[in-house]
DNA sequence: TGTGGACCCTGTAGCCGCTAAAGGGTCAAT
DNA sequence: ATTGACCCTTTAGCGGCTACAGGGTCCACA
């Protein structure tokens, strides 16, 4: 028995359109159609995409996916290629995260300078405007 | 004296193609032309990219950065909405920052469980895969 | 006076990873 | 026969730029 796309979007948790989007792409092939030229996945399809969907749970890139379903075709590979991508990956989210903490610092500390008050006297607005003072407001 | 584009680039450290989008979009005005049909920005100018630049370095959107130019048009408006904007902003930081961090962890997670040598037995590839154990491994 | 190179102009297409909508066709149940 | 859930293709849009292509302008130096 095959599945239809909606099915196989109820099984994997990835929606219709994106699954067709991913075919379109190349990431996962073209299936069989019915004759009335529906799709019609087997469960390799199923495997194929509940891999794609966790990898982009874990914010891998369409392109480091491709890159791990290569290599995970491959069983007498070095399992250090598949440890590098993974690794790499992690690395971005490190820089991610670092680039974030640090940008959630200024902002907070631009929010706590605001005491209430008026536009014309917002400390938010100050910091945000140029260092000549020639700023945005009106006044 | 007016400044060029590329002027203007430099004092800010805005791209002279994003000042040009910035243009089309309506983030700041059309601003005058030479004969050359140069466009020839005055200080005004100047303030108002200097401060989107400033709230893009905080990671605000385009168009917070819309609404808080306006708001800082009028003098006499609360401070509060410019407050409101800043910390609906800080709360999104926020999700984010911790979406990334346990994104962060299974991942980690993952990366631990491998423990070296081929492609076959990897660990990684096994916690993609799907749980009825029909993966992506060619073996 | 001419020529080279730095700058400027417009318009269009591409990046990522989808998402939505228009305008149809298919299929099973009633 | 009709309804309504599903499926199909194609196209355009999101944010926020970036990168061309194919020209025009301006200024300094020979």
């Amino acid at each position: 028995m095959s599945l239809k796309i909606g099915e196989l979007a109820r099984q994997t948790g990835v929606k219709v359109e994106t699954i067709r989007w991913y075919e379109k792409v190349g990431l996962i092939a073209a299936p069989a159609r019915t004759e009335g030229n529906y799709r019609a996945y087997d469960t390799t399809a199923l495997s194929r995409l509940s891999f794609i969907k966790r990898a982009r749970d874990l914010g891998f890139s369409l392109d480091q996916i491709r890159a791990l379903m290569t290599l995970a075709g491959d069983e007498n590979r070095d399992c250090a290629s598949v440890d590098a991508v993974a690794r790499e990956h992690l690395a971005d989210i490190d820089r991610k995260l670092a680039d974030l903490a640090s940008l959630r610092g200024h902002l907070a500390t631009l929010i706590e300078s605001c005491s209430g008050g008026v536009v014309g006297d917002c400390r938010i607005l100050d910091a945000l405007g140029p260092s000549d003072g020639a700023g945005l407001k009106s006044t």
